[in-house]
DNA sequence: TGAAGCGTGCTTTTT
DNA sequence: GCACGCTTCA
């Protein structure tokens, strides 16, 4: 056990001090990783067997890194049984083994979140409720919370309080949605993110053998990110952990960042008092980051009223100060990134790999990536639209998940027409009535599609036993065949190849490439799975994708790049440079969270995860403009900027100290100005009927102004650009097929060129 | 039935 | 700026 001498005193204590329940407090950088691996190496080399070991972590990365370092420091068979995992895949899996006392199949199918919502979408018409009334967003968002914090359908339905929240809000009937999305999943042997944990609490709660089972399987239990851990999560492991008493959670409240997803800080803030003889361990010492980004992230932090006591502190030398670029457009934001990023790269030596670049919210990523593309810089983008969501690798998924589970009504819907197959709206509103009037599900209706008592014309129902009979033809071979021969042949018998390959245009053919990705993957899994002498079948790896937040990018050799994402995304990761873009008002902190204090203070934890990412340079950066929803709005620098001590900052000369809120021009977007920048000017799409633009006057009254400004740019409508160039002041018409207009090029009133007309008008005509 | 055009709303964050 | 859903027309 050498190795205890690579932590320092308190590590020490807290990987030792293996009994009983502890509560590790741990700062940025403190080792957390470090003291989660180690404990756990030294429980194996105690002798616990890896299979009672209950690790939980955030993400399944964040679970695949630590199984990786404790195979390193004991042996990689023990690390690979010990139950490490997010909640939600080790949950899933427990209730797959025990998916009959909940009344589901083991074989059952998880919804991401657009199946979840697609599905209520559908419930909502079904109910003839108006999806103004009830969006789909948000009603999802309020049933999760319901389910995070363990409130089935039956008890919301009951409940006074909550009904009386959903009057006031003007949904009255949002509990009748819940009870028909509940039923309706289980229906389809389905269950959604929140099933998960939901179900694995009413699974303890009324089979007290199976709860009793885990309870003695599991002699030790640790949990990561406590700090962001729901209720739902909560109490799973305070159940799971009363037998053995030997819980250790280890978190950081100041990083708390996932509250509107139910997580509750107050689980960590309680621990002690949940827990009794609770031991403390308080990582306070920083080995990441200069003292000065600490202490920059400090004085931020302390702003904060709910917090556990503690001091980060960072021994490593000074560092420089703190960067704070401001800029005046978003694309200047991103161009200066770009330049400072070349700098590193060509003067200091820093490797791509040593920058990452962090926002508040994945639009922002758009601007950024383009403006690398130009500057040649390498670089990948976290998040956002992820693998697993595009469509051509949700459309196969959907074939492979039906093929499992058929009753998976989502699914069903998703393919029954792709490829074409010449089955529309109107059939498909029929099957579901009957489904609905039989009180079974599509598929059955389907099996027996040719009974009289479905009133489908002939051709109809031919079309419909032969989708039939081609998924069943599928289903037959789950059994025997490996997961990536079943999905090779679906995914060619069933023409989605031939598709795909149709389309020759760039984003087809990247659509095809991606879609060969997903087999790859597959067949990367079943020759994993051949080797480790583990099932290959393709419910197998089901169980695992629906789980999967992105795919795990084959290392090409080239992994010198910049990494750009969430600041959400980056917790628990570190840069040696660090850029945060976008810290303005409104958006960081962001509109929404502005209206209570609550929020706010999580906003600002969220900003201080951003800072504390940082090894040894940051680049704090805002821009006085942006493009928000297709306009210019006015930005000013974040209270952030303002909450960190000065004397580890440098401020542009010209920092915005404290200005007023000068508002934007949203307002006035329908009416129609469009806001145009020093590069280009839009007009919003609006015909594709080929304008003609024709300046009218190139005098007009601001002559002088006009030498000033110059000219603003290229003209852009619809997809035609003009590359006339257009002055303050000018008048230009425009003409096409009925259309007449005129627009005059201006400065609107926070001094940017805009081009003022009226679309109203232009739409009428037209 | 399907393609294309038009209007609307959206952006906080993710397992 | 963009995706999605609705309407219209072939």
């Amino acid at each position: 056990m050498e190795y205890l001498s690579h932590l320092n005193e308190t590590q020490r204590e807290a990987v030792k001090n293996y009994n009983g329940p502890s509560l590790v407090i741990a700062g940025a950088g403190s080792g957390k990783t470090r003291v989660l691996t180690y404990r756990i190496a030294v429980l194996l080399e105690k002798q616990v067997k890896a299979y009672r070991i209950l690790a939980l972590t955030f993400t399944n990365k964040a679970a695949n890194e630590m199984k990786h370092r404790i195979g390193e420091l004991v042996d990689p068979q023990s690390a690979s049984n010990i139950w490490m995992g997010t909640f939600h895949s080790i949950f899933a899996r427990i209730l797959r083994m025990e998916s009959d006392a909940i009344g589901f199949n083991s074989d059952f199918t998880i919804y991401d979140t657009q199946d979840s919502k697609n599905l209520i979408k559908r419930i909502i018409k079904d109910l003839k409720l108006d999806e103004k009334e009830y969006k789909p967003n948000e009603v999802l968002g309020r049933i999760s919370m319901a389910k995070n914090n363990l409130v089935t359908s039956d008890v919301y339905q009951h409940k006074g309080t909550i009904r009386e929240a959903d009057d006031s809000i003007k949904k009255p009937r949002l509990y009748e949605i819940y009870k028909q999305y509940s039923s309706r999943c289980k229906k389809n042997n389905v269950m959604d993110f929140d099933d998960l944990l939901l179900y694995t609490n009413i699974l303890f709660r009324d089979h007290p053998d199976i709860l009793e089972k885990y309870q003695k399987r599991f002699e030790y239990i640790l949990v990561d990110e406590y700090q962001d851990t729901n209720y739902a999560q909560y109490l799973i492991v305070k159940k799971l952990s009363q037998e053995h008493n030997n819980i250790c959670v280890v978190g950081d409240d100041a990083q708390s960042i996932y509250s509107f997803r139910g997580a509750k800080i107050e689980n960590i803030l309680k621990f002690q008092s949940d827990y009794e003889n609770c031991k403390v361990f308080k990582l306070e010492q920083n080995y990441r980051s200069t003292p000065t980004i600490v202490k920059a992230a400090n004085s931020v932090i302390k702003k904060n009223i709910h917090q556990l006591e503690k001091t980060a502190y960072s021994v490593n030398k000074d560092g420089e100060k703190i960067q704070i670029r401001k800029t005046l457009t978003d694309r200047e934001e991103a161009v200066n990134v770009a330049q400072e990023i070349e700098y590193l790269h060509n003067n200091l030596d820093e490797p791509y790999s040593s920058i990452g670049i962090l926002y508040r919210t994945n639009s922002q990523s758009r601007i950024l990536e383009e403006t690398f593309r130009q500057y040649n810089i390498p670089n990948k983008i976290y998040g956002g639209l992820s693998f697993y969501q595009r469509k051509e690798v949700k459309d196969i998924l959907a074939y492979l998940k039906l093929v499992v589970n058929p009753k998976d009504e989502e699914s069903f819907n998703r393919v029954i027409n792709y490829p074409k197959r010449g089955i529309g709206q109107t059939t498909l509103g029929k099957l579901n009535e009957y489904a609905k009037g039989f009180e079974t599900n599509v598929w059955n209706i389907l099996t027996d599609i040719n009974e009289e008592r479905f009133a489908f014309n002939q051709g109809t129902k031919n079309k419909l036993s032969k989708f039939h009979t081609l998924i069943q033809k599928f289903g037959e071979q789950i059994g025997t065949v490996s997961a990536y021969d079943i999905a090779s042949t679906i995914v060619m018998e069933s023409g989605i190849i031939e598709d795909l390959r149709s389309d020759k245009s760039p984003e087809g053919v990247s659509r095809a490439e991606n879609a060969q990705e997903l087999l790859n993957s597959i067949k990367e899994f079943t020759k994993i799975r051949t080797k480790e002498d583990r099932p290959f079948l393709l419910s197998n790896f089901m169980e695992e994708v629906s789980l999967l937040t992105d795919i795990e990018k084959k290392d090409t050799g080239d992994k010198d790049f910049v990494s750009l994402m969430t600041v959400h995304s980056a917790k628990g990761l570190e840069y040696k440079n660090v850029f945060i873009v976008g810290v303005e008002e409104n958006l960081f902190p962001s509109l929404k969270t502005l209206q209570n204090n609550q929020s706010l203070e999580e906003e600002r934890r969220l900003f201080y995860v951003a800072v504390t990412r940082a090894e040894k340079r940051l680049y704090i950066s805002y821009s006085k403009s942006r493009m928000k929803w297709g306009n210019i709005e006015q930005c000013r620098p974040s209270r952030f900027i303002d909450e960190i001590d000065k004397q580890y900052i440098n401020l542009p000369d010209d920092y915005d100290f404290k200005m007023k809120t000068t508002g934007g021009i949203n307002q006035n977007r329908r009416e129609g100005i469009k806001a145009a920048n020093s590069k280009s000017t839009y007009i919003k799409k609006d015909t594709n009927r080929g304008l003609n633009m024709t300046p009218l006057s190139k005098d007009s009254k601001s002559n002088d102004k006009k030498t000033d400004i110059k000219q603003i740019g290229d003209l852009k409508i619809g997809n035609k650009v003009s590359h006339q160039r257009f002055g303050i002041g000018e008048i230009i018409s425009f003409s096409g097929e009925g259309i007449n207009s005129k627009a005059e090029v201006k400065f609107n009133k926070f001094g940017i060129k805009v081009l003022l007309l009226k679309f109203a008008k232009l739409k009428i005509i037209g």
